[in-house]
DNA sequence: CTTGACCTTCCAGTTACTAGAAGGTTCATA
DNA sequence: TATGAACCTTCTAGTAACTGGAAGGTCAAG
Protein backbone atom coordinates (compact mmCIF):
# COMPACT_ATOMS: atom_id res chain seq x y z
CA UNK A 1 0.00 0.00 0.00
CA UNK A 2 1.00 3.65 -0.50
CA UNK A 3 2.15 5.96 2.11
CA UNK A 4 -1.54 7.41 2.60
CA UNK A 5 -3.30 4.38 3.77
CA UNK A 6 -0.33 3.48 5.92
CA UNK A 7 -1.21 6.66 7.54
CA UNK A 8 -4.49 6.25 8.02
CA UNK A 9 -3.91 2.87 8.97
CA UNK A 10 -1.34 3.82 11.79
CA UNK A 11 -2.61 7.29 12.34
CA UNK A 12 0.90 8.96 12.22
CA UNK A 13 1.72 11.77 9.46
CA UNK A 14 2.62 10.49 6.19
CA UNK A 15 5.61 12.75 7.00
CA UNK A 16 6.54 11.43 10.19
CA UNK A 17 6.43 7.88 8.79
CA UNK A 18 9.18 9.05 6.02
CA UNK A 19 10.93 10.34 8.89
CA UNK A 20 11.28 7.37 10.68
CA UNK A 21 12.13 5.34 7.55
CA UNK A 22 15.11 8.32 7.81
CA UNK A 23 15.96 7.11 11.26
CA UNK A 24 16.04 3.44 10.22
CA UNK A 25 13.09 2.45 12.44
CA UNK A 26 11.06 0.99 9.09
CA UNK A 27 12.23 -0.36 5.54
CA UNK A 28 9.67 -0.44 3.36
CA UNK A 29 9.87 -2.01 -0.29
CA UNK A 30 9.75 0.30 -3.11
CA UNK A 31 7.53 0.36 -5.91
CA UNK A 32 8.35 0.57 -9.62
CA UNK A 33 7.21 4.32 -9.65
CA UNK A 34 9.26 4.96 -7.03
CA UNK A 35 6.32 5.31 -4.39
CA UNK A 36 7.19 3.32 -1.25
CA UNK A 37 5.15 0.46 -0.75
CA UNK A 38 4.06 -0.67 2.85
CA UNK A 39 3.00 -4.43 4.18
CA UNK A 40 0.97 -5.20 6.60
CA UNK A 41 3.82 -5.64 9.06
CA UNK A 42 4.97 -2.32 8.46
CA UNK A 43 1.41 -1.37 9.84
CA UNK A 44 1.98 -3.21 12.87
CA UNK A 45 5.18 -1.46 13.68
CA UNK A 46 3.79 2.33 12.62
CA UNK A 47 0.85 1.77 14.96
CA UNK A 48 2.66 0.35 17.97
CA UNK A 49 5.24 3.65 17.50
CA UNK A 50 2.28 5.70 16.92
CA UNK A 51 1.35 4.27 20.40
CA UNK A 52 4.59 4.31 22.14
CA UNK A 53 5.96 7.09 21.38
CA UNK A 54 2.08 9.10 22.48
CA UNK A 55 2.94 7.11 25.57
CA UNK A 56 6.19 8.94 26.33
CA UNK A 57 8.40 6.92 25.12
CA UNK A 58 11.72 8.06 23.10
CA UNK A 59 12.36 6.93 20.04
CA UNK A 60 14.96 5.27 21.10
CA UNK A 61 13.43 2.69 23.39
CA UNK A 62 10.69 2.15 20.17
CA UNK A 63 13.64 1.35 18.69
CA UNK A 64 14.64 -1.37 21.12
CA UNK A 65 11.07 -2.21 21.78
CA UNK A 66 11.09 -2.66 18.21
CA UNK A 67 14.16 -4.92 17.60
CA UNK A 68 12.58 -7.28 19.54
CA UNK A 69 9.70 -7.88 16.89
CA UNK A 70 12.46 -7.12 13.91
CA UNK A 71 15.62 -9.46 14.69
CA UNK A 72 13.79 -12.69 15.70
CA UNK A 73 17.16 -13.94 15.94
CA UNK A 74 17.79 -12.07 19.07
CA UNK A 75 18.89 -14.24 21.76
CA UNK A 76 15.69 -14.11 24.20
CA UNK A 77 17.80 -13.76 27.33
CA UNK A 78 18.34 -10.16 25.49
CA UNK A 79 14.72 -9.85 24.79
CA UNK A 80 13.68 -10.79 28.42
CA UNK A 81 16.28 -7.86 29.76
CA UNK A 82 14.98 -4.66 27.98
CA UNK A 83 11.21 -6.20 27.63
CA UNK A 84 12.05 -6.58 31.79
CA UNK A 85 13.04 -2.84 32.50
CA UNK A 86 10.33 -1.56 30.36
CA UNK A 87 7.64 -3.31 32.61
CA UNK A 88 8.89 -1.34 35.52
CA UNK A 89 8.73 1.62 33.47
CA UNK A 90 5.17 0.68 32.21
CA UNK A 91 4.10 -0.07 35.50
CA UNK A 92 5.31 3.28 37.06
CA UNK A 93 3.20 4.96 34.39
CA UNK A 94 0.00 3.41 34.68
CA UNK A 95 0.47 4.46 38.24
CA UNK A 96 1.23 8.14 37.63
CA UNK A 97 -2.26 8.18 35.07
CA UNK A 98 -3.93 6.56 37.73
CA UNK A 99 -3.19 9.32 40.25
CA UNK A 100 -3.42 12.15 37.70
CA UNK A 101 -6.85 10.85 36.77
CA UNK A 102 -7.79 10.84 40.61
CA UNK A 103 -7.19 14.42 40.82
CA UNK A 104 -8.60 15.52 37.52
CA UNK A 105 -11.93 13.08 38.25
CA UNK A 106 -11.90 15.09 41.06
CA UNK A 107 -12.18 18.27 39.66
CA UNK A 108 -14.61 17.06 36.95
CA UNK A 109 -17.07 16.08 39.73
CA UNK A 110 -16.73 17.63 42.95
CA UNK A 111 -16.94 21.29 40.84
CA UNK A 112 -20.49 22.01 39.83
CA UNK A 113 -19.39 23.67 36.97
CA UNK A 114 -21.05 26.75 37.55
CA UNK A 115 -19.07 30.00 38.08
CA UNK A 116 -17.39 29.00 41.52
CA UNK A 117 -14.13 31.35 41.54
CA UNK A 118 -12.03 29.35 44.53
CA UNK A 119 -13.07 25.71 43.84
CA UNK A 120 -11.29 23.74 46.57
CA UNK A 121 -10.28 20.79 44.54
CA UNK A 122 -8.16 22.97 42.70
CA UNK A 123 -5.91 22.94 46.05
CA UNK A 124 -6.15 19.12 45.22
CA UNK A 125 -3.39 19.30 42.11
CA UNK A 126 -1.00 20.57 43.91
CA UNK A 127 -1.40 17.74 46.42
CA UNK A 128 -1.24 15.06 43.77
CA UNK A 129 1.51 16.58 43.06
CA UNK A 130 3.22 16.27 46.11
CA UNK A 131 3.16 12.57 46.55
CA UNK A 132 6.60 11.05 46.85
CA UNK A 133 7.83 8.61 43.47
CA UNK A 134 11.83 9.13 44.12
CA UNK B 1 15.42 26.90 47.96
CA UNK B 2 18.07 27.10 44.83
CA UNK B 3 17.21 25.58 41.77
CA UNK B 4 19.69 22.35 42.28
CA UNK B 5 17.63 21.88 45.86
CA UNK B 6 14.02 22.70 43.29
CA UNK B 7 16.21 20.19 40.50
CA UNK B 8 16.53 17.78 43.39
CA UNK B 9 12.69 17.64 44.81
CA UNK B 10 11.03 17.84 41.25
CA UNK B 11 13.10 15.63 39.77
CA UNK B 12 13.70 17.61 36.76
CA UNK B 13 17.46 19.39 35.75
CA UNK B 14 18.30 22.52 36.27
CA UNK B 15 18.45 23.25 32.99
CA UNK B 16 14.72 22.19 31.85
CA UNK B 17 13.91 24.12 35.21
CA UNK B 18 14.97 27.44 33.61
CA UNK B 19 13.95 26.60 30.18
CA UNK B 20 10.35 26.24 32.07
CA UNK B 21 10.67 29.46 33.31
CA UNK B 22 11.86 30.98 29.66
CA UNK B 23 8.46 30.11 28.65
CA UNK B 24 6.20 31.47 31.46
CA UNK B 25 5.20 27.63 33.01
CA UNK B 26 7.08 29.02 36.39
CA UNK B 27 7.48 32.20 38.08
CA UNK B 28 10.08 31.68 41.12
CA UNK B 29 11.12 34.57 43.14
CA UNK B 30 15.14 35.80 43.20
CA UNK B 31 17.23 36.34 45.45
CA UNK B 32 19.07 39.44 46.23
CA UNK B 33 22.25 37.43 44.52
CA UNK B 34 20.20 37.06 41.78
CA UNK B 35 19.35 33.32 42.40
CA UNK B 36 16.58 32.21 41.25
CA UNK B 37 14.24 31.14 44.84
CA UNK B 38 11.90 28.82 44.56
CA UNK B 39 8.82 28.08 47.38
CA UNK B 40 7.20 24.82 47.61
CA UNK B 41 4.16 25.34 45.14
CA UNK B 42 6.63 25.85 42.87
CA UNK B 43 8.21 22.23 43.63
CA UNK B 44 4.33 20.96 42.89
CA UNK B 45 4.15 22.50 39.48
CA UNK B 46 7.84 21.40 38.40
CA UNK B 47 6.97 17.67 39.88
CA UNK B 48 3.47 18.09 38.25
CA UNK B 49 4.96 18.93 34.72
CA UNK B 50 7.97 16.43 35.26
CA UNK B 51 5.24 13.87 35.86
CA UNK B 52 2.79 14.48 32.76
CA UNK B 53 5.61 15.74 30.21
CA UNK B 54 7.02 12.00 30.98
CA UNK B 55 3.37 10.51 29.76
CA UNK B 56 3.07 11.92 26.46
CA UNK B 57 1.30 15.27 27.34
CA UNK B 58 2.84 18.46 25.29
CA UNK B 59 3.63 21.37 27.09
CA UNK B 60 0.90 23.24 26.30
CA UNK B 61 -1.42 20.21 27.29
CA UNK B 62 0.48 20.59 30.88
CA UNK B 63 0.30 24.85 31.08
CA UNK B 64 -3.53 24.42 30.57
CA UNK B 65 -3.79 21.97 33.21
CA UNK B 66 -1.26 24.06 35.51
CA UNK B 67 -3.74 26.95 34.78
CA UNK B 68 -6.78 25.37 36.81
CA UNK B 69 -3.98 25.60 39.72
CA UNK B 70 -2.82 28.80 38.94
CA UNK B 71 -5.60 30.59 38.21
CA UNK B 72 -7.57 29.92 40.80
CA UNK B 73 -10.33 32.73 39.75
CA UNK B 74 -10.95 30.75 36.37
CA UNK B 75 -14.62 29.79 36.30
CA UNK B 76 -15.45 26.04 37.22
CA UNK B 77 -16.97 25.48 34.19
CA UNK B 78 -13.92 25.99 32.05
CA UNK B 79 -12.16 23.87 34.84
CA UNK B 80 -14.52 20.92 33.99
CA UNK B 81 -13.93 21.26 30.27
CA UNK B 82 -10.44 21.22 30.08
CA UNK B 83 -9.90 18.58 32.66
CA UNK B 84 -12.99 16.44 31.44
CA UNK B 85 -11.07 16.17 28.04
CA UNK B 86 -8.14 15.31 29.55
CA UNK B 87 -9.90 12.36 31.56
CA UNK B 88 -10.71 10.61 28.50
CA UNK B 89 -7.37 11.01 27.12
CA UNK B 90 -5.76 9.45 29.99
CA UNK B 91 -7.92 6.84 30.13
CA UNK B 92 -6.93 5.86 26.69
CA UNK B 93 -3.40 6.30 27.55
CA UNK B 94 -3.61 4.03 30.86
CA UNK B 95 -5.50 1.71 28.17
CA UNK B 96 -2.59 1.68 26.07
CA UNK B 97 -0.04 1.00 28.99
CA UNK B 98 -2.12 -1.85 30.11
CA UNK B 99 -1.95 -3.50 26.50
CA UNK B 100 1.39 -2.80 25.83
CA UNK B 101 1.84 -4.14 29.68
CA UNK B 102 0.38 -7.42 29.04
CA UNK B 103 2.31 -8.06 25.21
CA UNK B 104 5.80 -7.38 27.18
CA UNK B 105 4.64 -9.76 29.89
CA UNK B 106 4.45 -12.28 27.77
CA UNK B 107 7.90 -11.53 26.69
CA UNK B 108 9.14 -11.79 30.16
CA UNK B 109 7.52 -14.80 31.45
CA UNK B 110 7.07 -17.24 28.19
CA UNK B 111 10.89 -17.13 26.80
CA UNK B 112 12.38 -18.94 29.36
CA UNK B 113 15.64 -16.82 28.91
CA UNK B 114 17.78 -19.54 27.00
CA UNK B 115 19.34 -18.47 23.35
CA UNK B 116 15.77 -19.69 21.50
CA UNK B 117 16.04 -18.22 18.34
CA UNK B 118 12.56 -17.92 17.40
CA UNK B 119 10.84 -17.32 20.56
CA UNK B 120 6.95 -17.39 19.39
CA UNK B 121 5.76 -14.92 21.91
CA UNK B 122 8.05 -12.05 19.28
CA UNK B 123 4.87 -12.44 17.42
CA UNK B 124 2.54 -11.19 19.72
CA UNK B 125 4.34 -7.58 19.56
CA UNK B 126 2.76 -7.20 16.40
CA UNK B 127 -0.51 -8.90 17.19
CA UNK B 128 -0.77 -6.66 20.29
CA UNK B 129 -0.17 -3.36 17.66
CA UNK B 130 -2.68 -4.56 15.54
CA UNK B 131 -5.85 -4.37 17.81
CA UNK B 132 -7.80 -1.54 16.62
CA UNK B 133 -7.68 2.05 18.23
CA UNK B 134 -9.66 4.02 15.88
C1' DC C 1 42.12 34.33 50.07
C1' DT C 2 41.71 30.48 47.45
C1' DT C 3 39.24 26.18 46.23
C1' DG C 4 35.05 23.94 44.93
C1' DA C 5 30.38 23.75 44.49
C1' DC C 6 27.01 26.38 43.62
C1' DC C 7 24.63 29.97 40.69
C1' DT C 8 24.06 33.37 36.42
C1' DT C 9 23.38 34.41 31.12
C1' DC C 10 24.04 33.35 26.43
C1' DC C 11 24.65 30.69 22.43
C1' DA C 12 25.00 26.55 19.94
C1' DG C 13 23.59 21.66 19.24
C1' DT C 14 20.13 17.67 19.38
C1' DT C 15 15.82 15.22 19.01
C1' DA C 16 11.70 14.54 16.87
C1' DC C 17 9.13 16.18 14.11
C1' DT C 18 6.47 19.60 10.66
C1' DA C 19 5.73 22.85 6.89
C1' DG C 20 6.57 24.21 2.23
C1' DA C 21 8.58 24.33 -2.32
C1' DA C 22 9.27 22.14 -6.73
C1' DG C 23 8.22 18.52 -9.31
C1' DG C 24 6.82 13.42 -10.87
C1' DT C 25 2.66 9.75 -11.09
C1' DT C 26 -1.95 8.10 -11.54
C1' DC C 27 -6.51 8.28 -12.77
C1' DA C 28 -10.94 10.16 -13.94
C1' DT C 29 -13.05 12.97 -17.10
C1' DA C 30 -13.66 16.40 -21.08
C1' DT D 1 -5.13 13.17 -25.89
C1' DA D 2 -5.11 16.50 -22.40
C1' DT D 3 -6.09 18.67 -18.19
C1' DG D 4 -6.86 18.61 -13.27
C1' DA D 5 -7.14 16.62 -8.71
C1' DA D 6 -5.07 13.82 -5.64
C1' DC D 7 -1.61 11.30 -4.92
C1' DC D 8 3.55 10.60 -4.52
C1' DT D 9 8.84 12.09 -4.53
C1' DT D 10 13.15 14.79 -2.51
C1' DC D 11 15.04 18.78 -0.37
C1' DT D 12 15.50 22.55 2.69
C1' DA D 13 14.12 25.08 6.48
C1' DG D 14 11.49 25.86 10.69
C1' DT D 15 9.63 24.49 15.33
C1' DA D 16 9.34 22.28 19.97
C1' DA D 17 11.47 20.90 23.84
C1' DC D 18 15.22 20.42 25.61
C1' DT D 19 20.67 19.87 26.47
C1' DG D 20 25.60 21.03 26.62
C1' DG D 21 29.23 24.23 27.14
C1' DA D 22 31.55 28.61 27.74
C1' DA D 23 32.45 32.59 30.59
C1' DG D 24 31.81 34.41 34.69
C1' DG D 25 29.53 35.77 39.57
C1' DT D 26 28.48 33.94 44.68
C1' DC D 27 29.32 31.61 48.85
C1' DA D 28 30.93 28.57 52.66
C1' DA D 29 34.98 26.05 54.34
C1' DG D 30 39.68 25.71 55.29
Amino acid sequence: MNIGEASDRSGLPAKTIRYYEDIGLIHPDRADNGYRDYGSDDVHKLRFLHRSRGLGFSVEECRQLLALYEDKSRASADVREIASSKLTEIDRKIRELTELRRTLEHLVHACHGNDRPDCPILEELAEAATVQTG
